[in-house]
DNA sequence: CTTGACCCTGCACTTAACTACAGGGTGTAG
DNA sequence: CTACACCCTGTAGTTAAGTGCAGGGTCAAG
């Protein structure tokens, strides 16, 4: 399960077992969110184990909602043996606000739509469907007929 | 309910009336959300309560998390006194589609981050937190990892 | 008459996270 | 030997939803 193989890649091939696109990798070397790679005879980059978990991260961590300049400053955080715990809790704990409020938010506007959607028959015209005068801006009150005609 | 006055403004106050930037009506108007408004002797551009009616409308299909496109879309069916009802409601059953499939992912990433952030004590140093153990590519529960869907 | 707040047009710039060339070099299978 | 897939660099383009600016015109107050 850990590293036996020497395990060394070059582009496309890190990017498959990654998951990411190859041109990707270039363009996280050069934002310094991956470290400058060895590179071969021929000037290839070459690729290891290590840089394969730290893509890993940076995937895991991007589904954690984690910007690209987040996950930069994680990585120096974190790269730093002398960070104190408390500076990556509250970072992460600050994500986590930003998380939540995206949530509840959407919750509202699943809430609403969805409730449009329940009121609307689906059947016939235009003239009188609720997502269509939510749209119109008369409010959503049912029985005003302000169709124009 | 005073929507009786005459009612004609310039860009700068109807941004104002409708919470939007007063660039962003020459934008809507090139986009096609917005109608060409009349204009005065100078040239001015000259907007009225429909537009107002339009602009909030654009602002809560943008809270609903239609995209500028979609709204577009959407006013040209809901402009259109032939579109069969049905038309409308699958569109905003399909934006409710979307939006349940964020609220899940988010909830899910809400649950990882909570239970990093309740694992770490914030004291100590970096060594032995879980944040920056996930981070670093241990996998801090090898149980459960990225359930996503 | 001057100042300052608006308005006009057209175009360039912004942010995020890629993605796509163009114009070359390399490595390997047949 | 020749395809062909892959690699290199540098640069430019993409999408969304605006924002900003230059270089002018208009209008009301003082």
């Amino acid at each position: 399960m850990k590293d036996t193989a020497p395990s060394s890649w070059t582009r496309a091939t890190l990017a498959k077992l990654a998951g990411v696109g190859a041109e990707s990798l270039r363009f996280y070397e050069q934002q310094g969110l991956i470290e400058k790679p060895a590179r071969n005879e021929a000037g290839y980059r070459i690729y290891d184990g290590g840089d394969l978990e730290r893509l890993q991260f940076i995937r895991r961590a991007q589904d954690l909602g984690f910007s690209l300049q987040d996950i930069k400053q994680l990585l120096q955080l974190t790269g730093n043996i002398k960070t104190p715990r408390k500076t990556v809790r509250d970072f992460a704990e600050a994500r986590l606000v930003v998380i939540r409020r995206k949530i509840s938010d959407l919750q509202a506007m699943e809430k609403s739509l969805s409730r449009l959607v329940a009121q609307c028959s689906g059947k016939g015209a235009l003239r009188g469907c609720p997502i269509a005068e939510f749209i119109g801006g008369q409010n959503i009150k049912p029985q005003r007929e302000t169709c124009h005609e």
